[in-house]
DNA sequence: GTGAAAGCGCTAACAG
DNA sequence: CTGTTAGCGCTTTCAC
C-alpha cells in the first residue's frame, strides 16, 4: 500500500489536518511546519489519493469524450487537441467509442456518471434526446465538438459547414470550372451532410449556374468506400464534369483512387477539392487541395469551453465557429 | 446532488448494508427485499458512486495508456483495440500523450498514480529506468505494446520486427528483385529501428546477395517526411535499385510521393513494400503492398494481458508475439 | 498555528 | 435474512 496522509502526519509529528493544509496550501501553518511536512512527503514519496479527494470534493479532474468511432481519422486530431488542453488544465480524459450506437452510448454515459467525471465532450454525432436528458440529470457541463444540437441549448464548437462548402465550391468556380459535381454524405445528416450540400448549391446559384441533381451523389457516409463508389457513379452519370467537391477528405481519397484505377488524370482531367484537411491530405498523390478545419484547435477549444463552464458554474458558454481555410495543393487546376 | 445509497435505503425501508448487498449481489437478502430495493433504485434512478467504491475497494476500473504521440496513425488502431477490450472487461481508459518526453511522462505517471488506476499500457516507446521504477512502486501491472524492454521483466505484445522485415525483403526477393534498398528508421532505435534493419540484411544474406551500405538510408523517425527525404537520397545514391523496403507505411507514403513528384513510376520503375498496414495503406495510390501488423488485435491483446495480470495478481504473463502478414496490393511487381 | 472530529458514499465484518 | 458500525483517505469546520 502507498503511504497515506496519516503516515506523513505521524512521521512529521503533526496532525493530518496540518498535512492537508500544506498539501492544499490553505492558510494555517507556520513556515517551519511546512518545511517539516514537505520534507517528510519528499522522503516517503507520498502522493495524495485522488480518489479520496474526489469523494470529498465532488470533483475527479477527469472528463469523458465520446466518439462515434475511433477509426475515423478525425479523432486523432480532435483527441490530440482535447487531451493537450485538458492536461494543461489539470484533467485527464477518458475516451469512449460508442460506435454510433444508442444503447452503447447510454451505457457509456452511465459508466461516466458512476465515475463522477466533471464534464463531457460529445463528438461528431447527433445528440439524441435520451443522451441530453441523461447528461442533464448528471448535472455536469457538456460541449459538442463538430456537431450541434437544434433541439437543446448545448454549446458547440464547429466550423460553419455551409460556409466552408460554399468556399470550396467558389474556389472551384474561380478556377474557371462551371460543370461541378459533388460527392456528398447523406442529405439526411443535418450536421455534416445537408449544410455542405446547401453550401455547394448556394455557391452554384450565386454564380448563376444551374444545378442538376445529376451532379451530386449522396453517399451513406464520409468514408473511403463512399468516395470510391461515388466517383464511379458521378463519372458515369455526368461525364462532362470538370471539377468535384468531395464532402470529406476520405471521400476525396476514394475519388482519387477510382480516378487512378480508371486512368482519369487528377487534376488534368478533373479537379478535386476535399474537406477536413486530415494530416494525410498532404500525403495524397497528388497532394490534396482541401477546405481545412482546424482540427486540433477545435479539440482544444472544446476542452477550454468545458473548463470555462466548470469554473464559472454556468451551464452555457458562447458557441465557437472556427474559421475554415482553403489549402491549395495539387488536385485542382485552372480550367482552360 | 445525485442520490446516495442512504436515500435508497431510507425509501426502501431497509439498511444501507442491505442495499449494498443487492447492489453487489452478495448473499444475504430475500427475494422480496431485493425486488423492493431494485424498485426504489429504478424509481430514483440511483447509480452507485464509483469514486466511493474505488476508495474502499482500491480498484478504480480504469487503466492508463501512454502514447508517445497522438498524431501517429498507429495510435488510432491501438487505442481502438485497447478501448474495445477494456470496456468489454468493465474498465475505462485514460489516454496520455507524453510527446516522448521524459519529464512529461513522469508527470503523467504521477497523475495516474494519484488517480489510483489499476494498470498501465505503455505504447511504442522505450521504457526508461525512471519509468519502470516508478511504476513498480505504484505496484500495478503494466504491459508494453509495440515495444519491449531488455532491461526489465515487463510483458509485451509485439510483432517480431526482425522476422517481419525478413519476410518483406524475402517477398521482394521472390519477385525477382536483387537490387533492393531500404529506407529505415534510426539504427539506434533498438525496438523498431535495428531489428527491421537486421531482418532486411539477413534476408539479403540468406539469398546470397551482397549488402552495401549505399542501399540503406537511416532516417530519424518513421514519418512521411523521412520517407520523402529518404527516397530522394536513395534514388540519388543507388539508382540501380528496383525495389525498396520502407520501415513504415508512412515512410512508404513519403517514398510514393517523392516518386510521383519526380516521374518515377511505382511499381513499374521501382517496387515498394511498407510496414504496418495502416488503414490508409489501401487508400494509397497505388494501394500499398505492406507487411501488416494486426494493430487492433495487438491493442486488444495488450488489454487482455493487463486484465489477466489484474485478476491473477501475477506480475508477469507470457509475452505475445503476434503474426505479421504480407498484404499484396499494387506497389510491388515482378522484376522482368 | 494547530488538532480533534465529522463525514464524503460506500463495503465488510460483526451481531443478532 | 438484516441492521449496526467501523473504516477507506481525505477535507473542513470548530475549538483551543
Amino acid at each position: 500500500m502507498a503511504y497515506t496522509i496519516k503516515d506523513v502526519a505521524k512521521k512529521a509529528g503533526v496532525s493530518i489536518a496540518t498535512v492537508s493544509r500544506v498539501l492544499n496550501n490553505q492558510p494555517g501553518f507556520s513556515e517551519k511546519t511546512k518545511k517539516k511536512v514537505q520534507h517528510v512527503i519528499e522522503e516517503l514519496g507520498y502522493e495524495p489519493n485522488a480518489v479520496a479527494r474526489g469523494l470529498i470534493n465532488n470533483k475527479t479532474h477527469t472528463i469523458g469524450v465520446l466518439f462515434p468511432e475511433l477509426s475515423s481519422m478525425l479523432v486523432t486530431d480532435f483527441l490530440n487537441g482535447i487531451e493537450t488542453m485538458a492536461h494543461e488544465l489539470g484533467s485527464s480524459v477518458i475516451v469512449c467509442h460508442t460506435e454510433a450506437d444508442g444503447e452503447k452510448t447510454m451505457k457509456y454515459l452511465q459508466l461516466l456518471n458512476e465515475k463522477r467525471i466533471d464534464g463531457i465532450i460529445f463528438v461528431s454525432a447527433i445528440l439524441k434526446e435520451e443522451y441530453y436528458n441523461y447528461i442533464r440529470k448528471m448535472g455536469i457541463p457538456m460541449v459538442l465538438l463538430s456537431t450541434e444540437s437544434y433541439a437543446y441549448p448545448v454549446p458547440y464548437v464547429k466550423v460553419n459547414d455551409q460556409h466552408a462548402a460554399y468556399s470550396a465550391t467558389k474556389y472551384l468556380l474561380n478556377k474557371g470550372h462551371n460543370k461541378i459535381g459533388m460527392i456528398s454524405g447523406s442529405k439526411d445528416d443535418l450536421i455534416a451532410g445537408k449544410p455542405r450540400i446547401m453550401g455547394f448549391k448556394m455557391a452554384l446559384k450565386d454564380s448563376g449556374i444551374a444545378f442538376t441533381e445529376d451532379n451530386i451523389i449522396y453517399s451513406k457516409g464520409f468514408g473511403f468506400q463512399d468516395g470510391l463508389d461515388g466517383m464511379e457513379k458521378l463519372m458515369k452519370q455526368s461525364p462532362e464534369i470538370s471539377a468535384i467537391f468531395a464532402a470529406s477528405d476520405e471521400i476525396a481519397f476514394g475519388a482519387l483512387s477510382f480516378a487512378y484505377q480508371h486512368g482519369i488524370k487528377i487534376p488534368d482531367d478533373v479537379s478535386i477539392i476535399g474537406y477536413d484537411n486530415l494530416s494525410i491530405a498532404e500525403m495524397a498523390i497528388p497532394p490534396l487541395t482541401t477546405v481545412g478545419q482546424p482540427l486540433i484547435k477545435m479539440g482544444k477549444t472544446a476542452a477550454s469551453m468545458l473548463f470555462e463552464m466548470l469554473e464559472s458554474g454556468n451551464v452555457f458558454v458562447e458557441n465557437r465557429i472556427l474559421p475554415h481555410e482553403i489549402l491549395e495543393r495539387e488536385t485542382v487546376r485552372e480550367k482552360r
